[in-house]
DNA sequence: TAATATGTAACTACAATGATTACATGTAAT
DNA sequence: ATTACATGTAATCATTGTAGTTACATATTA
């Protein structure tokens, strides 16, 4: 099991986006540097889009961040690019025999255990934001 | 994406046999309650006991903890059952474009951050351990 | 040796991922 | 208006993981 790449490719087109804010950003271009194909660019900016994160347009070449870089945090990014569905990240068992006392007990108990790991996890995520990464891909390439 | 409900089945396992250990716990029965196939059970039971957490031998039925209740975390749980390999919970694109600014720099800037994401989530399953499943199963079947 | 349990391998159905192709739709420049 | 080009989206495919099922070898005990 693994949370899909969709999640770190959305961060990688965001982060493109700004940087690359003086030119235009197709999905030619974005696919260019992710190296995969357009259409799995486009994909993933059309959730990107629909979360209110970027502006795009058919017919017209390249995609505009719709918000402030401090504004967008990985975890906006993480739901965007739906790959973990509401409190789904860890998956329960169902249908656990009701004539035992752990099987009628024991999703009731786990459930709320299985949230907390996941909100835990989501609240790093919603504590790093787009400008942090740029911030760091910058300071990344100085180095070089 | 969803990890594994072997990781509940495990808990589960777990938590039935110490309840049960008066009893004995075979696949068989521990499939009863789970309500799966008991080869389902066994192959979990197998990667439980290769992690130390159980005691289980060929032709003998039944099933019993290798260490104490409250020695048994839940991550030792969820590595044992291998729902999520080391480090990659995230999985990150590969290749990206090193010709490009955010194409050479995004996989390093991206690792650590999800990796501290992950290390959070950890951190609360290590926090609960078997013991405090039980105590919370039996606490709910005395609210009933 | 008969009965029973664990340990495994093989096979199935199902779902998600990521890539690819194709094409409809929308925009702008000539 | 027609051409050129970009986005939006559906269909298809190979690959992988999950969960269940059957079957059988191996091990133990009565």
């Amino acid at each position: 099991m693994s949370i899909s790449s969709r999640f770190s490719v959305g961060i990688h087109i965001l982060t493109l986006i700004e940087i690359n804010k003086d030119g235009v950003s197709s999905s030619e271009y974005l696919a260019g540097s992710v190296n995969t194909n357009p259409a799995v660019i486009r994909k993933i900016m059309g959730m990107l889009k629909k979360a209110g994160l970027i502006k795009v347009q058919p017919g017209i070449a390249g995609a505009e961040l719709a918000k402030d870089l401090s504004d967008i945090t990985l975890l906006d990014v993480y739901k965007a690019v739906n790959v973990v569905k509401d409190n789904e990240l860890f998956s329960i068992h169902e249908n656990p025999n009701p004539d035992c006392t752990v099987g009628r007990n024991i999703q009731n108990t786990i459930e709320p255990l299985f949230f907390s790991a996941q909100n835990a996890m989501e609240k790093v995520l919603e504590n790093v934001t787009i400008e942090d990464v740029v911030k760091d891909v910058i300071e990344k390439e100085i180095k070089r």
